[in-house]
DNA sequence: GTCGCAATGTTATAAAGTAACACACATGTC
DNA sequence: GACATGTGTGTTACTTTATAACATTGCGAC
């Protein structure tokens, strides 16, 4: 994330987005799944839900079981709000929520980031060669590890 | 897996390779790990590290404790001899040792099979995705979740 | 043989995720 | 307004997955 990355707006504009979605869906966005969404976002790197939870505990002051912060983001996930990183086991808002969200990350292992991309030509590459196979695609999971582009020119 | 697939030679076949691969690099495949890799292929399914703890401890006698699987699987998936399916926290033979692995798997959600395959087009669409955003690519991971042709046919 | 190092064993613990059941609270119905 | 209903949340306990720290074994080089 860099200096430039106004991170404020950014939150407050996924949680104005997911408001709209959920209202135009008919899904219910309580407090708490509004409040785990924002928490999911705050560090816009992917999040574990155990670190969630310390800052629900934490900043919230009531201490919460493991369960509410699952069940929060499993309807967040549901709702296409946050996708789940699965070779972090952490989860990270999701950068364009009402669009098609094809599930590509560039996992970066210097600093954490995991960008959103939406490939078209990733995305039809996978679905032809499971074609070829017979296979019908229902989640494709695209999570490139690897070094973003800062990381790489500031080694180590 | 078709009743059709000779699986005990299958099995023999990953070993042998393994003991080829692993002579060629100067890799140590002790008795342990080789045993490891040959549960990870009995089922020809992806299978849980604790599932071939179980196996070690019932099939061989001796309780095992799971650092020993994960340390012996550990190096399997170094050697490339083994993939690690991070969307099932599970382990499965690697098809192709030796050979570029390029970590892409359909995975059936009706018979929990998981089939690699070493798709140019993914291969390079990925890289090509990547590059364009300035990011360097070390450990592409795809796992296409959904159905493959029998699931498909006998539904439910 | 014995030194050195890699592999394995042992014990304990951390991290991630789920099950079962009780309660709260909004909404619609009468 | 009481009440039924269903969804969301709280609570407790537990399972599954994975790692840390340290002792021991055993193989190969010399």
């Amino acid at each position: 994330m860099s200096a430039l990355h106004d991170h404020t707006h950014c939150i407050a504009d996924a949680l104005t987005r997911a408001d709209a979605l959920c209202t135009e869906r008919g899904a219910r966005l309580t407090a708490l799944r509004r409040r785990v969404l924002e928490l999911v976002w705050s560090s816009h790197r992917p999040r574990g839900a155990y670190a969630i939870l310390e800052d629900l505990s934490q900043q919230d002051g009531k201490a919460a079981a493991p369960l509410t912060v699952y069940r929060a983001l499993e309807f967040l996930v549901e709702q296409g709000l946050v996708h789940r990183i699965e070779s972090l086991n952490a989860y990270v808002g999701c950068a364009a929520p009402g669009a098609a969200h094809s599930g590509q990350f560039l996992v970066c292992d210097g600093c954490g980031d995991a960008a959103e991309i939406d490939d078209p030509g990733v995305g039809s590459a996978i679905v032809a060669a499971a074609a070829e196979r017979g296979f019908h695609v229902q989640r494709p999971t695209v999570e490139v590890r690897g070094l973003c582009k800062s990381c790489q020119e500031k080694p180590r």
